[in-house]
DNA sequence: TATTAACACGAAAACGGTTTCGTAATTCTC
DNA sequence: GAGAATTACGAAACCGTTTTCGTGTTAATA
């Protein structure tokens, strides 16, 4: 086997000092050309290649940085993900990927773990039980120690750091707003316990579509599930409310709703036309096919990785620090589930 | 903004050495009481936190571990990686993720990064490209440089480590064996191009199946297809062939099957019985619902995990190393698409 | 020829820990 | 009360780099 070699090795080898080597292999013009050629050579020969965390302990810099997300199976974190990661590696940076699993503790532990000088910065959707807990101690904990951190999709206001978010509200309305234009006069609306600022913000762009369209919000036609896979209450719903306009926080319920209400002998889209969010395969191949608003996870991925690593690399200055907000803009995918 | 507090800073502050810090805080008792306690009270103060980096330089141990992986948008590679982190997390390792991009060179080049102290070993599951490249010399490379390195799914027998499997010739044997006896005589195949190891077991089980039930194989009836989501090839082939069964190497096309066959007049299960790989959401939320194989990715990634930290922890004893194959148990899961 | 400049290299500190070993001071043993 | 054992701590090496600074040798300059 083996082993990895080091300057001492080709040092003593080539009988010549570790500064030498060093030198040597930067192409110093401390050097002269003979030893480098002879010292370039012996490493390219042992194939010499210098060690990670040997040189991150000298420059306190890892190019490593940390995700921090609830989840990885969900579709749009995948894609913010692979967004980030994409960015990530273009910069020579190396992504460390931790799952909260939507729980505070592991949430916490995961920054704990990181924090003490594996990463550079971090990159953090905040899992379902922090926003519950409105507990971001641990959060302050990092960016005082001067960690970087930027926040995606579940955000917090009472963290300053760099934020990217998706235009919910607005989009949410706009959606709202094309079922109301083709006519739709009973719009539900399925969304998740109120937990996610996410959430919030979607049914906010729905009521203010109802009311620019002159209908009066009704409870009644709001469900509010516990999670994600946990949709067990639409039929009921669906059975004991008339509608004919939907829209929903997720692409499950969404397309759950559509197989529900082709089940009771509605069509799609001329009974029920249905909006949901994330544009993921099950909104590509359902039948009808989802109309669906696109989060462009990519997009919001490498925005996030941006803002970081221009934070990790220009070393900002320390106090009157400057952050930014940026907004990706959802846009709203038309397919078969909606009328035109 | 507080820095990170180090040994240094401790014993300067407490007017101790650097080694009386670090013996008193891992509470060695060549160190008398009252020291111990006056130094982690200071320490608990301050939140003292060890080097992770530093910490690694001294042992040549980093608790990372690296993964490389096609895709990770992929449901399947998506389970696998959770089931990697979440074990890994619980013995105290982080997990740095890769994406080859189904590319050969992005899979050198991360490996490469990684490879350089980065990590204490590898998860991989090959590239696309480096299966049809049959070019291995990258993970040659790092198992001689005795990094240890654990394949799952996408393997190759060229290179001798842990590896973990599922067992896709025998569940496609089951699979088609279930269709055959549910009366079942024109079944289809469709599958990728051959590069992937597992295309190749899978259709091996099919062709298996067909024997035992006496079907001759019949090319006609097997569609190979490019990529995932490449699937304009379905509708034309499910036009021209008389089929009643259907075995699919992945979700998407079995589910595309199901929506061309439904839009061609066909009713699912009766006069076609579906079959595909991987229980992701798609399966669930199908109409009907897909009956399908499930991978266990959780599992697979769980196993990797463990095989990859036993080889790291146990100091293996170089030369005459073992190394085992895991093969993970895939089920049928029945669902909708089949009869009974 | 004496002085300076340029060249080519090495010693050593530093990054932040761990660990071995040496040694004063105290306590124990006979 | 002398020698041995114990206690409590510090010095220093080490992990693998980078980088500053010092220095001996040679070449250029006056």
């Amino acid at each position: 086997m083996r082993r990895k070699i080091t300057l001492k090795h080709i040092a003593r080898e080539l009988e010549v000092s570790i500064s030498t080597v060093s030198k040597a292999l930067k192409n110093s013009n401390e050097i002269s050309r003979d030893t480098k050629d002879k010292i370039q050579a012996f490493a390219k020969l042992y194939n010499y290649k210098p060690n990670n965390i040997a040189i991150s302990l000298k420059n306190k810099r890892t190019k490593n940085i940390g995700v921090v997300i609830p989840d990885i199976v969900h579709h749009f974190f995948t894609t913010v993900f692979r967004g980030i990661e994409k960015y990530a590696n273009k910069r020579g940076y190396n992504v460390i990927v931790c799952v909260s699993d939507e729980s505070f503790d592991r949430e916490v532990i995961n920054m704990e773990m990181l924090a003490n000088g594996s990463i550079d910065g971090f990159i953090m959707a905040l899992a379902g039980e922090t926003q519950l807990k409105k507990d971001y101690n641990h959060l302050k904990e990092v960016t005082e120690q001067g960690i970087p951190l930027v926040l995606f999709d579940r955000v917090t206001d009472e963290i300053r750091c760099d934020k990217v978010v998706l235009n919910d509200a607005e989009i949410a309305f706009e959606a709202t707003m094309s079922l109301i234009n083709s006519g739709r006069q009973r719009i539900a609306l399925i969304t998740t316990d109120n937990f996610f600022s996410v959430s919030n913000s979607r049914e906010v762009g729905y009521r203010k579509a109802l009311k620019k369209g002159n209908i009066e919000f009704n409870e009644q036609l709001v469900l509010r599930l516990p999670y994600d896979e946990d949709i067990d209450g639409i039929e009921p719903f669906l059975k004991s409310n008339k509608i004919d306009g939907l829209l929903s926080v997720n692409e499950i319920f969404a397309i759950h709703c559509m197989s529900v209400a082709q089940r009771l002998g509605y069509t799609i889209p001329n009974d029920i036309s249905v909006i949901g969010f994330t544009d993921g395969i099950l909104s590509k191949y359902s039948t009808p096919k989802l109309t669906t608003i696109a989060q462009h996870g990519d997009k919001m991925g490498e925005m996030a990785a941006k803002l970081l690593i221009e934070k990790i690399e220009n070393d900002f200055d320390e106090e009157n620090e400057v952050f930014t907000t940026e907004i990706i803009k959802a846009t709203l995918v038309k397919r078969e589930s909606t009328i035109n």
